[in-house]
DNA sequence: TAATGCTACTAACACGTGTTAGTAATACGT
DNA sequence: ACGTATTACTAACACGTGTTAGTAGCATTA
């Protein structure tokens, strides 16, 4: 790059100083400048090429107009390929909304949980939207309560740090409702992920409040663990397959899970959905294509990244809004897996 | 946030000036500093939880460290979802290799096509990857001129920008050459995209390639042009099949564009791959559900995005290679759309 | 006519760091 | 004993901007 101008330049060439040259470049209301002065500076500054450094204009600031997305997901590349691009459109979007940049920083696994904090000590961010908080995270509470603004995505119980997150209760029981409605009464169920995970419990739950509304007993047998991946469905189905008294649908809190999960079903001769009806959750793209389509509870990713976004930007600018934990819902989308709609 | 420590704050609590503290925590080599001063500065920034200000820092430094990916796809959501991920990761590792942030910025539909010069004429990165760039891009060229680090993702016919793409021509000639291997002589072929764009001429061009040196001759009868989603497969295979002598295989230039193709194979009633074998492009997601599952030919992605990144940091930091223009090859994933392997 | 207010500007400081040039104090060589 | 080299530091500048306090010059008011 040849020599940079700098308003210095832009006031020599309009024969101002550099104050003017400021005031006019940012519109800065209730000063008098004459028009003359004004379209000279503006002139100068076309001519010059010139565009003020976003650096030197932080440093005085102090604020960088920038967020980070922490994205804290461990190896699980079901997650990232099916979220990451909506989420990130999401907040992107907001961002530049509201006049922001992004930054995106990925935890690799051979890292420590911690490294982010330097992003936020650091004053690399205004804030940061940590997707994937792990309850161990004892660095990230400091930082909250040192008032860094902060929001999850993903739930972290136990805390009030501000977080946006799907209502997975509401979404699995719906989905088993819509099972019910059909007229199923033995319906089996596989999780997307151990119970540790959070909304791993939560569509479990969402599963059994269905059931309790309806007035069917809960019955453990009936419920098998994925475990994020299509290996971890396939077993499952499998061995829920496996008894005398077949379920007549499927819930897999999980679209990749039910991936296996309907191979396994294919392997046993089975045909969806005449002998067996499925519903997925997360809608992933293989989810439209596959045959009989997946009928599947679509996340609102985009939603999620606007909403993380929106909910950081309003924190660090001083305008938070009363509810600072958000649930966002999920949408039933009905294909062919449970028989034509 | 209370009250940042200082460098100050670190210098006044050990009792030495600012620039032994900058000194000593920066490792600056060749320069004589007591053991015993080093231990109480180093003590004194832990006391007090110090971290630079990467602002000030940046200032003084003249560089960002940051690197910016601006994501100029149009409203294409396929490959978004499909190559964003793999992408970015890619890119996020080889910055974190070499110290470099990453800043994302996509350019909305609604946006001028030049709303990304900024941020590399306002000094908010030292040098970005621009993945979609279109012939147009005057601006582009004049930045390019100035001398700015710029590294392209896909191609730019007629400059010397450095660029990282796949060998679509190679990657395509070898799906071809498989379907010759398995006796196939009528191969059907649509493209992923119109011709305007580069990667679909090109991939075209390795289906002429492959045909060429099996002796085989280009019929235009064959040839029908998708255009980068679903439907446009549907239509374009459903007119391919229409004719009275059937090709016995396809290659379809994009899996998207494949998933429709797909669908009208099987609205007529035919099989695959009994029928009709099928070669994909792009090896996204679905391609491993569908059943039968797509033979396909897949795309670098996170091989793309750590070249392209650490391409543009060796020009960063003037430690260019002879190779400024790279190709990467695909890799064909056989399934079972042409077969049992 | 003096005091006040308004217009159209500018000088100087602050942000927090890296770095260059310089300075005492001590050690070394002859 | 004297000049030189080395050690262990520090004062001061620079990076490029936003902003506060201030200053002439002129118009208006009492």
């Amino acid at each position: 790059m040849p020599q940079r101008p700098t308003s210095r330049d832009v006031a020599r060439l309009a024969g101002v100083s550099r104050t003017t040259v400021s005031l006019v470049l940012n519109n800065v209301p209730d000063v008098h400048i004459s028009p003359e002065t004004r379209q000279r500076v503006q002139e100068a500054a076309r001519q010059l090429n010139y565009y003020p450094d976003a650096i030197a204009r932080r440093l005085v600031s102090g604020r960088t107009r920038t967020i980070a997305l922490v994205w804290h997901r461990g190896p699980d590349r079901t997650y990232r390929d099916a979220f990451l691009p909506g989420l990130l459109q999401g907040i992107t979007r907001a961002a530049r909304h509201y006049g922001y940049y992004v930054l995106f920083r990925p935890i690799e696994p051979d890292e420590p949980d911690d490294s982010y904090v330097e992003l936020a000590r650091g004053r690399h961010t205004d804030g940061l939207i940590l997707s994937g908080p792990r309850s161990d995270a004892s660095h990230l509470l400091q930082l909250y309560e040192d008032g860094f603004p902060i929001t999850l995505h993903g739930q972290l119980p136990g805390t009030d740090i501000p977080s946006v997150d799907v209502d997975n209760v509401r979404g699995a029981a719906e989905a088993v409702n819509y099972l019910l409605t059909l007229g199923h009464r033995r319906i089996g169920m596989i999780t997307n992920a151990p119970l540790e995970y959070t909304a791993s419990r939560q569509r479990l739950d969402g599963y059994r409040q269905a059931l309790e509304q309806a007035g069917l007993p809960y019955d453990e047998s009936l419920v098998r663990y994925g475990n994020f991946d299509e290996e971890s469905g396939q077993v499952a189905a499998d061995d829920l397959l496996a008894q005398d008294e077949r379920p007549t649908a499927l819930f897999i809190a999980s679209d990749m899970v039910a991936m296996g999960a309907l191979r396994a079903i294919r392997l046993r001769g089975l045909q969806v959905p005449d002998d067996l009806c499925v519903v997925g959750f997360d809608d992933i793209t293989a989810a439209r294509f596959i045959v009989p389509a997946l009928t599947t509870v679509r996340v609102p990713t985009f939603g999620l990244g606007w909403t993380a976004a929106e909910l950081l930007i309003r924190i660090i600018e001083h305008d938070p809004p009363q509810q600072t934990k958000i649930l966002l819902d999920t949408e039933l989308v009905i294909r062919e897996t449970c028989g034509a709609p």
